[in-house]
DNA sequence: GCCACCCTATTCAAATTTGAATATAATAAG
DNA sequence: CTTATTATATTCAAATTTGAATAGGGTGGC
């Protein structure tokens, strides 16, 4: 759903291929909150055109190259976009966190390996986290609140996240996990 | 995936029936980390029986109830077990957060609706703080460590939430949200 | 005493996502 | 000059998720 939403809100400022909405996704950073898998870019797009959300604009055709379809946001997919974007925000979907299950389970495993994923891991977050606050910090001039509330929440999230990687870490290391007992300092 | 695991986590602890698996996960308050859905528990507990990573051990039969089979995890499940955490824990997947989306288009649309749903969202999430906390405070002495992050993670990921959602309903009370130039201030 | 609703237990079709395959051009590296 | 990588553009089968249907039993309220 959120494929499509982000599909109709490009196309809103003006008319694309998909592939080209592809790039602007990339340039925009948007990669970072939507999975970009290009077989559902495809199928969003196929859905939105047989509910004549979005229309076909131009073909252009060339020998070497795959047609290139242009698409424009109709009326209707207006409609649909408002529609989606109220229900994205009524429903309080949980984050549902990948890591949580796997790591309730890491106690029983070997503990060595656990460690070093986490450590790679806390890595990542942390390029994670300067990352995402240099992505904000660059855009404050440049785009509008509600896409830099994205940036800035998103820099929040991960820091959220590196702080927990780092507590689970220490668990690791003291090999604490089964234990039982003791708060969470944090 | 992170359905499998489950399965396979709880499987190592006793024998279980499918329906069994979902009591378990909400007396254990599992249903907040990761999506229950009837239908995705029963693919993946045939595809690991088809795997052999479980095995049925009892059909217990009934006139009146639909059969209950039984199922245990063999040592193929403890090693796909093994597998399965290091993948989840290698992967660093972002969290893709489906409200940054709709966030991100929001301003396109009647402020007013945007206010209100947010509103409700703001209560629900301090609903879900203040029992994210609960839950974390009731555990302390009963689960393991392992299991006590995740409680406390998610009170933490949800207090970092709840305060972007109010960052966010201040800007859209003072119709902010489509002016450039001016810094988030936490 | 009966109506509405929740619990037990599973199945299924339809929608969607995943991951890889396809083909060619341009650019860079050695 | 040749080879490797990256960019252009789309399609497809297979895996997975979703959401609803099924069907009988128990329970609490009016």
């Amino acid at each position: 759903m959120s494929m499509k939403l982000l599909i109709l809100g490009l196309l809103l400022e003006r008319d694309m291929h998909p592939y080209e909405i592809t790039l602007v996704m990339k340039e925009r950073t948007m990669d970072q909150f939507i999975k970009l898998q290009m077989g559902s870019l495809y199928y969003a797009v196929d859905k939105l055109a047989e509910g004549s959300h979005i229309e076909a604009v131009e073909v252009i055709r060339s020998t070497d190259r795959p047609d290139k379809t242009i698409y424009r946001i109709t009326d209707k997919g207006k409609e649909l976009m408002e529609q989606l974007i109220l229900q994205q925000i009524k429903k309080s979907d949980q984050l549902h966190h990948p890591l949580y299950m796997a790591l309730a389970l890491s106690r029983y495993i070997d503990q060595e390996k656990v460690e070093r994923l986490l450590e790679e891991r806390i890595r990542e977050t942390e390029h994670q986290v300067n990352f995402a606050y240099q992505v904000y910090e660059e855009h404050i001039s440049i785009v509008p609140r509600s896409a830099l509330h994205l940036m800035y929440g998103r820099y929040e999230h991960c820091l959220t996240e590196l702080k927990w990687l780092k507590r689970l870490h220490e668990d690791v290391v003291a090999r604490r996990m089964s234990d039982k007992g003791s708060p969470i300092i944090p």
